[in-house]
DNA sequence: GAATAAATAAATAAATGAGATTTATATATT
DNA sequence: AATATATAAATCTCATTTATTTATTTATTC
């Protein structure tokens, strides 16, 4: 956890953050215990914004000591930094600390079905650069040339001091990418090249950054735990209604991306048409279902993707299509409920805010009418991180790794 | 964690076990560690059995001295048994610690819709003592009646030193038992009485002890979890099919009971009937129903229950309903695994072993034909527990409160 | 084949060290 | 004067490190 000098660590212990879930697996000792307590006044600041010194030692319920202690010697690494003195109560006046927004810099990457977005943010979830390509289909090839370039040209316009402070890039991927040629319309074979691509050692290729990989809808998941309204739930589903439709979950305040890394494969969830014919949600509940109907009736389907959005062209389609998918949404929505008694499922997807807010609304709808035995019925709402989400959301994976709590594991990279 | 002269322990810090887990909540201190640590051990005795201090330390990832002297004092405690030293390899011969059986007890009550049982557990999971009642269905006055004598029937069974060693009771009882008034039979304003029960409150009139509140099918999955074959996996579903569908669900290898202890609620999953109509998986895919067609035929339903329980009796009725029920089994867990990517799904049920391992082998060859798109193909496994496994699971839950890991939250009672 | 030394592993005592808490004090405000 | 924040110094807990003891197997010697 210590920035630029290491911490000595011993070879015993660990950090304690990990160690639940390494399922029954490690001890902890004392530097455990500072990792731990530094990563949860990190959290609680990122999570509650600047925060006094005494605020933070009774929410973390640790002596204001220890907290002081702590705080200080973050603030001399650069990570923290210190607000105006708030005046106004008896006694003496409190420092509220924030994460100071350079002291810590991440990379993001999403590669999607269409295009790639390579990013840097900074601690507290900025983004200050992003480069994007786009394409008919990814090849391996192609996306390491971009991100090889990409990450040349993001490193050069960062100060020396700036290039140390960078922690790790985080890469957003779908599930099992080579199975998706048929879907993004790509030749079978080119496209199973994926199948033994290994991220982490084709990066280390040009880059000494810690890799962690993703999957790309948890990593939209994650972005909106953090930047968006995912600090409100303490366990929620998640639909990031894509191209695709796919999700990820939050259980205790954490991002839970599976065993495997395939943890809210909600695109997977099943469905079943009007001839009770079994269906996956993404056959059902895609923008690509409304792109094909755009294109059948003689419209330009890159329309839907122009930025800033705007689908009030085609009202004659996009209404049925909310209707459908919040149909869907409702259903798969108790689905998910069955297995987690999730508080909310939140929504959000690659469409204007107003197609979002119609969708959950008329989602919430549809719910009402559903077969509720059994279950917790949960709130339905709007996420708010958007389009750019699963980007944002792997750059914070690294940040995860090395800053916050996260109680979970996540795919080794 | 210290059993009779209580930790002296600090207003500030916690144990670590709990720390992740009530979000971002708890900083940690010494004791904190120290109570991570035991917990570890412990667990790991739990799960591989007896184990020497030196495997401790290697599994724990600890010093071997932090082992010993943890161990020396849990051994003086009376938590663990020294067993025999075991030569045969250079050094020093090793010697294996284990849990002490009669180090800790708890008991454990299931309240089902047909029968209540209450049973005292020891250390190891072994059942020392069971008492049973029957009724048409459960009303709050029958069963507190039952809790309090048999209570005092068990204690009265025990040496001074025993009822000290008591660590708790836990509870298993449906999730709103109120309303299950229509499935069971009873009526509607009666059962309501269930709604304003207080647990804690109701127990407390005649016992100091503890008390846990677990979903009914939530312990009986806790119970497969340490007593069957749930070490085997990280992460996984149970569905235990009794008069009525229920499950649970564990991550890494702790039981998930959920925020509001909801989690694994597997009866209410959507399935769907001929026509498309919407169901639940409790409709279709419990022994009630072969309950209601054994009585439709002139049978006594009542030869399901008797123990030892012998269904060969019902061949013309009993095979279709594994059929549909497997069916239905292989559908319900591709819906679980798109949610969480577990490694296995788990059957157990209030049935012969014969017909568990029918269920799951016909379970296993609807599961090949399913629709797995962006789904990784779970293990379909049969369980081990069974029958009691509810009330099992149920007493287990005072033990991990106080003795073992648990990386989750339950009800507070 | 018996005796003996060397090697190895386990277990633990004593010293050390990390890090949190407790107690006490300075400081700035109402 | 009262109160709350912040921190210095002393204390305490608990894990690690280092060193020692003990019990065993294995190799060597007589």
């Amino acid at each position: 956890m210590r920035y630029l000098p290491l911490r000595k660590s011993s070879n015993y212990g660990a950090a304690m953050t990990t160690a639940n879930i390494r399922s029954v697996s490690s001890g902890v000792n004392q530097s455990g215990v500072r990792d731990h307590n530094e990563r949860l006044l990190l959290t609680l600041l990122q999570r509650h914004g600047a925060l006094a010194g005494s605020d933070l030692a009774r929410l973390a319920n640790l002596s204001p000591q220890t907290v002081s202690i702590i705080l200080r010697e973050m603030e001399a690494e650069g990570l923290l930094a210190r607000g105006a003195p708030v005046k106004g109560k008896v006694g003496k006046p409190s420092v509220p600390m924030s994460l100071a927004e350079g002291g810590v810099l991440s990379v993001g990457c999403k590669i999607g079905r269409r295009s790639a977005v390579l990013l840097l943010a900074d601690f507290r979830g900025t983004v200050r650069q992003q480069l994007q390509i786009t394409y008919a289909y990814p090849l391996p090839e192609r996306i390491f040339a971009f991100l090889r370039e990409g990450l040349t040209q993001i490193l050069a316009s960062c100060s020396p001091d700036e290039r140390t402070r960078i922690c790790g890039i985080g890469i957003g991927v779908p599930f099992e990418l080579w199975k998706w040629n048929e879907l993004v319309g790509a030749p079978a074979e080119e496209f199973l090249l994926w199948k033994d691509v290994d991220f982490a050692s084709e990066l280390a290729e040009f880059t000494d950054l810690p890799v962690s990989l993703v999957n790309d809808a948890t990593a939209g998941c994650q972005a909106e735990h953090i930047y968006g309204r995912g600090k409100e739930f303490r366990d929620y589903a998640y639909f990031f209604v894509g191209a695709f439709i796919g999700g990820g979950i939050v259980l205790n305040n954490s991002v839970y991306p599976g065993h495997r890394g395939n943890a809210g494969a909600l695109g997977s969830l099943r469905s079943f048409g009007p001839q009770g014919e079994s269906q996956q949600l993404i056959d059902v509940a895609s923008i690509h279902l409304l792109e094909t109907r755009l294109i059948e009736n003689g419209h330009d389907p890159a329309d839907l993707w122009t930025l800033p959005q705007d689908w009030s062209r085609f009202p004659r389609f996009v209404d049925p299509w909310i209707g459908r998918t919040a149909q869907e949404l409702a259903r798969a929505s108790l689905s998910v409920c069955a297995v987690i008694d999730f508080e909310a499922i939140l929504i959000d997807g690659a469409f204007p805010t107003s197609v979002k807010h119609e969708l959950v609304e008329r989602t919430r709808r549809y719910l009402v009418n559903q077969d509720m035995r059994g279950l917790i019925a949960p709130r339905v709402e709007a996420a708010t991180v958007g389009f750019n989400a699963r980007a944002i959301g792997a750059a914070a994976s690294p940040l995860f790794d090395r800053y916050f709590m996260n109680g979970n594991v996540r795919l080794s990279a």
